[in-house]
DNA sequence: AACCGGAACTAAAGCGCTTTAGTAGATGAG
DNA sequence: CTCATCTACTAAAGCGCTTTAGTTCCGGTT
């Protein structure tokens, strides 16, 4: 690979400027104690040797990583069903690259012990100064992890429960409240729920969001079905919902993906969306646009989230004590898949359940 | 935050051990030099001192920064519309998780400065070893970029033309061509194309695979669009290829977000699926399972590419001269949206074009 | 008996920065 | 004029590892 040129080192950039080496250092950090001249003086040199300090040396001689964590513990399938990583991904670094940071990305699948694991190994070796926690659960093991640990961290969604790190949210309650209410308001006195997977505070949170609503409008709680936030999930238990024999002439799904999922065992079931059966969905994926109908549901700023939660936690590193809070919005986009109920309100679905297990047909080739 | 513990450092189990700091360094590398004796009572040292290497201090000394770089530069909207990111991580982690490197990730957007100086920036800040070249372009200015840097990378995806890093890929162009001639197995002659967005490889090869199998087959050269992988692209190339004159009664789509926005404008136009247009995708998205009618496309290992690639790299960054090559493999998913030409093979659309610029209609509310 | 080669082990010198502790010189107060 | 104070600047000591260059010891050769 040719012979090793040797590195550029900030005494090299010190010697062109005809300063120290910790001249240079303070200048690289903004610290004050550098007159102007010099300080143009090393700016040229800098500029000049088109050096950049090493992130190695750096890292060890501050004790700072000039990195932070996300480990990622969701299974494949959860983690790209919706924008959600990819548009808070790219937030968090719109604000690490101009501060010099970057993002250590770990994926550990759904193990628990690999997701310890993983906090645990970026933590021990010092490769990151804090972590952005994702996908926060009801009683979230990793709030005592990481205070074990004693690294900083930031979590991302409203804690249900104590939490010892600051959080910043998109409040999800607020438009899923709005979401049932103009269900309510289209007529509907029968409404149910696909929850998502048991244990995430954003499932409890959209679930509670939708009681509060049927309970307030005085109608009898709905039927509720568990999910998974998957496409697979959102059919199943739209099928327990079709055969158990409770009344729902609309259906509040937790996100999108399950909701289209439904949408596709409502049409196999003979049902039509929406003349018969309402449908939302949460998250406003690409292609729910596209579906037939186009799915009415929520859209955040997930840009703006993943924005807010890097300059919070890299406040939190530099000292600073950092207010948890609301964050960003979220807009209801009201398409298709939701109209009156059927004229004959009471009546139960028209058509029986499907028989179970019945997904879409799929021949395999080699 | 409570006093700073000291570090337990490597000294502390070489005390602990009765030894160097030396053999402790042996051991943890696997170098050889150190006695069987020796080597139990530093194994059993580090286990109970629970200690783990500092990676900033073994980066600055060894001069490897124990970590891999990938730069994402597809805009937010490409990057989850399917499951390739997070399937390709995945199996990218798998191999770096047990051999204790990480993944640096960096998301630029679009902006070629951008891509260029996200390169530069983990390059000399000498932040990874090494690159995971995703998305490959036809003239694909990373490569020079790299080499300028004197950074070992590896290509994921054939590439096209001159390439100075080894490469591995899932090929495209057998799967592609096994769709195309499926359709004409079915008694297709007009089948057209949406391409996915101008410059990637696979693009093109996608693309080339469809030209060649119409062209041995002896059917006329199809129609085609220019797509951009989005649903919204998919959606505006359907309508494009409506609206003009040419004959189309399958649509082989380069991926299925696009197809799946094609099903719709279809739809919208009156055409039913597979009855009067055969429709194919390309990656398996979960919901395009349960789309209406569910579609046909092609399935890859994703993971097993992810895995070997991140071997593949960290091969190469330990000097191994690596092969590059095919590796997994990729399946068609025969599903509902593809079905035998209209009896009457010679006629055009039965409905003329929708008006262009007609999406799914939203109504945004506050 | 002298010699050699190899295995086991270690002291010490970095890696390229940051930070501490200090010097020199300018400025202002008394 | 002296002393204190402040700013500009630097030498040198780390940060916690890896690696180099030895040293010691041992068994096998001649």
């Amino acid at each position: 690979m040719g012979p090793t040129e040797p590195r550029v080192t900030i005494e090299d950039v010190a010697a062109r400027a005809g300063v120290s080496a910790t001249a240079v250092s303070f200048v690289l950090n903004e610290r004050s104690g550098v007159g102007t001249v010099a300080r143009s003086r090393i700016r040229k040199a800098l500029a000049e040797l088109k050096w950049s300090p090493s992130a190695r040396a750096r890292a060890l001689a501050s004790r700072k990583a000039f990195a932070i964590g996300l480990v990622l513990s969701r299974p494949a399938i959860l983690l790209s069903s919706d924008l959600f990583f990819a548009r808070f991904i790219a937030g968090v670094e719109s604000v690490l690259s101009q501060r010099g940071y970057s993002l250590m990305l770990r994926v550990v699948g759904e193990d628990a012990q690999a997701e310890v694991e993983g906090y645990q190994w970026l933590a021990a070796q010092g490769r990151v100064d804090g972590f952005l926690l994702l996908d926060l659960r009801v009683e979230d093991p990793r709030f005592a992890l990481l205070e074990r640990l004693a690294v900083p961290a930031l979590a991302v969604g409203l804690p249900a429960g104590r939490c010892p790190y600051p959080w910043l949210a998109i409040d999800d309650r607020p438009p899923m409240r709005r979401l049932v209410e103009h269900l309510v308001g289209l007529g509907h006195r029968h409404i149910a729920h696909v929850t998502g997977r048991a244990g995430f505070v954003h499932t409890a949170s959209r679930r509670a969001a939708w009681r509060a609503v049927l309970e307030e409008a005085g109608l009898p709680p709905g039927p509720e079905q568990t999910g998974d936030f998957t496409a697979y999930g959102g059919a199943a238990a739209t099928k327990r919902l079709l055969q158990s024999d409770a009344l729902a002439h609309a259906i509040v799904y937790a996100n999108d993906a399950m909701a289209l999922g439904g949408m596709q065992t409502l049409r196999e079931a003979g049902l039509r969306v929406p003349d018969d059966v309402s449908v939302t969905g949460f998250d406003d994926v690409p292609l729910g646009a596209y579906a037939q109908p186009p799915l009415t549901t929520v859209t955040q700023d997930v840009e703006a989230w993943g924005h807010a939660a890097a300059t919070g936690l890299l406040a939190a590193l530099g000292g600073a004590s950092i207010e948890s809070g609301r964050v960003g919005q979220a807009d209801l986009l009201l398409r298709g898949s939701t109209s009156a109920p059927p004229a004959d309100g009471t009546r139960s679905h028209p058509i029986p359940a499907t028989r179970p297990g019945t997904g879409p047909a799929t021949r395999g080739e080699r």
